[in-house]
DNA sequence: ACCTTTAGGACCCGTTTTGTCCTTTATATC
DNA sequence: GATATAAAGGACAAAACGGGTCCTAAAGGT
């Protein structure tokens, strides 16, 4: 249960390496693909999913490339995470809609609710920069 | 991310539905499935397992069915979700074996562990007879 | 014997995951 | 302006997974 998907991992994976990078360097999807070991044209669509959400900014042409769309202190994990996985939601009743009519008289609810607001504090707490520093 | 399946929705359900029965009374997979607006040989599957488990106790032939296998203040939420959904475990990475040979050098590792005992934690402290008494 | 009820295996189908491939668009350079 | 470079975006596809169904077997009661 509650499994990263590969995706997931990928995105971690591709946006730690970006802020590695000396600041202000581009660096080019096949390099960061190489890099992390995904398949390119894959990283590729997260990285356009991470652009589209200013998590990183994007250069076509030559010279072009990925840079951190921010300082990475400012980056949090669960922005990555939700940036290609969606919203941290254990249970589908915590949905908005009519996804489920049993808010009032379910006791489970708040459980889910409990573990949702836990998981959000925790990745929201971790940033990319920490998560890039080198480890000795 | 992390959500709950179908499975482990009905899986609860079933169970809260047990532990509301009086004691000792029987409940037959039909009935449980009709109360609980499950598909019947798919809550089937997840009563096999709990069984198998020791959650529930199961009877055969006439006057058969099902019943709690220890009172419902002695399962907990874990157990149940577990069950049928397997561990609780938001990264590969943690699994053992040879699923991530990156565990030293990776930062981002201690932080699925803290999810995961959070997350475990919390499922742990709810047990099944709170989540089966009645709201008012 | 016969009926009831769970156990277990085989199968099925739609959706999601995990990609690939090809074309288009933006940009820098010659 | 032509050309090379790189990301953007869309179409497609295999494999895994989720969510079931169905049929037969086994166990137990009458």
């Amino acid at each position: 249960m509650m499994e990263l998907t590969r995706k997931g991992e990928y995105a971690i994976r591709g946006i730690i390496y970006l802020a590695r990078q000396a600041p202000g360097k581009m660096a080019l999807i096949s390099e960061i693909a190489e890099a992390t070991e995904v398949p390119q044209t894959f990283l590729a669509k997260i990285f356009q999913n991470f652009a589209k959400l200013g998590l990183v900014n994007s250069y076509r042409g030559t010279g072009g490339g990925f840079m951190l769309g921010r300082p990475a202190s400012r980056i949090t994990l669960r922005e990555v995470v939700e940036a290609v996985e969606g919203p941290i939601i254990p249970n589908r009743c915590l949905m908005g809609g009519s996804a489920c009519d049993f808010d009032r008289q379910c006791n489970v609810h708040p459980v889910w609710r409990r573990v949702q607001s836990e998981v959000v504090h925790i990745l929201e707490s971790v940033t990319i920069e920490e998560l890039a520093r080198e480890t000795k």
